[in-house]
DNA sequence: GTCACCTTTGAAAGATATTTTCGGGTCGGT
DNA sequence: ACCGACCCGAAAATATCTTTCAAAGGTGAC
């Protein structure tokens, strides 16, 4: 295969991205793959000194694994991968990205945790914007802003971005639901067709109270739209556009829930800044009402100002 | 020749001294070679794309040439001066940043707009930690942590909040509830004693459907929390413990809504995990338990395995 | 419990990229 | 004009990367 066009393209992930990327399609990996992608998220710079052997001989697998495991990081062969290793390497050196966060105690003070949440939240931040898919996110602004009806599912956690999202679009005059109850989503989502746009939002991507009322959705043709943080979950298969979340790691004072609501917000609202600039005209009118609307159920007098 | 030990030691100069390097070799070059080296100092990233045999065309020179130039420049070959190239491009890609903190505007690409609300997002937690009075905070955990029952009040956008808050106290064994509707709010504050919580949820620390029950709950003896923008606002004079979140600018296509839910979220996770440190002999049996509930609540095979 | 099937894996063959070799070409000095 | 030294690129030689293929390992069905 010639090279004469690779990396020139928007094809290759960005190096920032690679050890959100790594994390988030972890659970998809063979054993085997875990391994190489676990030596390159512990040491890129390392690794990036490495040729195929090499890498395959550091953790004990062959050539044509190492090779795999570059392909599913998104990257067109491992010498690819090898390049974006190099810059990541340079990036962390340059000095910013301690990347290491230690996690937080049983016995660590307050301020502490404070320090802590914010940071992992702000990497978490950073990790879903670098791996959110913008080709995907524009169509899916598109969908929406062209939908006649939308119906968002979500349960539990999701539930609530769900809410989040359903009022957002509610502002600017769009009409959106979100169903917390699998069962009315399910009786909701058949009277969808064409033009209408359904959203799933799920972390695991498999959680089937979720998944059935996309499927549904998708098989009276809607359009859908799938906000996981497992991309390759059962949900995507009814998806006609996926935006998958970051997926940090989680501990036992920290459940996963925290940091994939905040991915889950992000992608939300800029969904919702999205459709804002599609429908700039009805939009603006729209949000500057629901704004003054709100004002008289404020007491008249704030102490400030 | 292996290449088991190449690039280990600190032989390859280091990229950022790359272009200075180029120019004083530059007189001991020849013809050919200062093309190379031209070429790549121009653009290490364009270069970095490319093959020996890609960049010998470019420069209309020959791979031989090529790997001089590699060479002279100090690297073993033309593989290194590649790899130092893609860390290079990589440092300059993250060098140059700061114009997105401009504001969203109606006709940003998709890809600014991500760009522009993960960063505010970003800023808009470390303003929150930095802000959040430790004190306060850990008074409110302490009486959290030994509450009979917990109610929460949050209105629009801060429900969303509320309802965090509650499923995640519920998770660890804690009796919380959050109202949304403020007739409901109020009947249930009148409940409410000595050893409870109420806590009120309101970013412009005026919303009356949220003060009233707090105010009632106030006079009934609990002990009550203000999580609020604006700490000198009117809900301030029934809250026992004032915990304080971030204001950021707002504008037309980013509501206020936004920054302060992101701001709440982070208040909330950290009396979260301040509660879940003190009472840990009781949560993190709790945790696991939810968590293992929730399992087979997904479709057993994901696509991986 | 056993069998059939699918997935995962590494060895080796095949393709591509890099390095080295070697001979032709150019330029300045005599 | 001739000689020598250096520069340069084509092609061979080598290293690296990619693909193929068959065996090993696991999983679910009966």
């Amino acid at each position: 295969m010639k090279e004469i066009f690779a990396g020139a393209g928007g094809a290759s992930p960005a190096p920032a991205a690679l050890a959100a990327k790594v994390r988030t399609l972890a659970p998809s990996m063979t054993r085997s793959m875990q391994r190489v992608a676990e030596a390159v998220a512990g040491d890129p710079a390392g690794c990036a000194a490495l040729t195929v052997t090499g890498l395959a001989e550091l953790t004990g697998t062959s050539e044509a694994t190492v090779v795999r495991t570059a392909r599913l990081l998104g990257y067109p062969g491992y010498r690819d991968l090898r390049l974006a290793l190099a810059g990541l390497a340079a990036q962390q050196q340059s000095g910013r990205a301690p990347s290491v966060t230690a996690d937080i105690a049983v016995d660590d003070p307050i301020a502490d945790v404070v320090a802590k949440l914010a940071y992992d939240e702000q990497q978490t931040l950073a990790d879903t914007a670098a791996g959110l898919d913008t080709a995907q996110l524009g169509a899916a602004v598109t969908a929406l802003a062209a939908a006649r009806r939308i119906d968002i599912y979500g349960i539990g956690a999701s539930s609530l971005v769900g809410q989040d999202l359903a009022q957002k679009l509610l502002r600017i005059g769009l009409i959106a639901h979100a169903h917390g109850d699998p069962h009315l989503a399910i009786t909701n989502a058949v009277q969808l067709r064409a033009k209408d746009v359904a959203i799933a939002i799920t972390h695991s991507g498999s959680t089937g109270d979720v998944i059935e009322p996309l499927r549904v959705a998708f098989e009276h043709g809607a359009t859908t739209i799938a906000i996981t943080g497992r991309p390759d979950g059962p949900v995507s298969q009814y998806a006609d556009h996926i935006l998958t979340t970051s997926t940090a790691r989680e501990s036992e004072l920290r459940p996963a829930a925290m940091s994939s609501r905040t991915s889950q917000l992000l992608v939300v609202d800029c969904l919702f800044v999205g459709v804002a600039q599609r429908t700039y005209e009805s939009a603006a009118p729209a949000l500057s009402a629901s704004y003054e609307a709100l004002a008289h159920r404020h007491s008249p007098r704030s102490t400030g100002r």
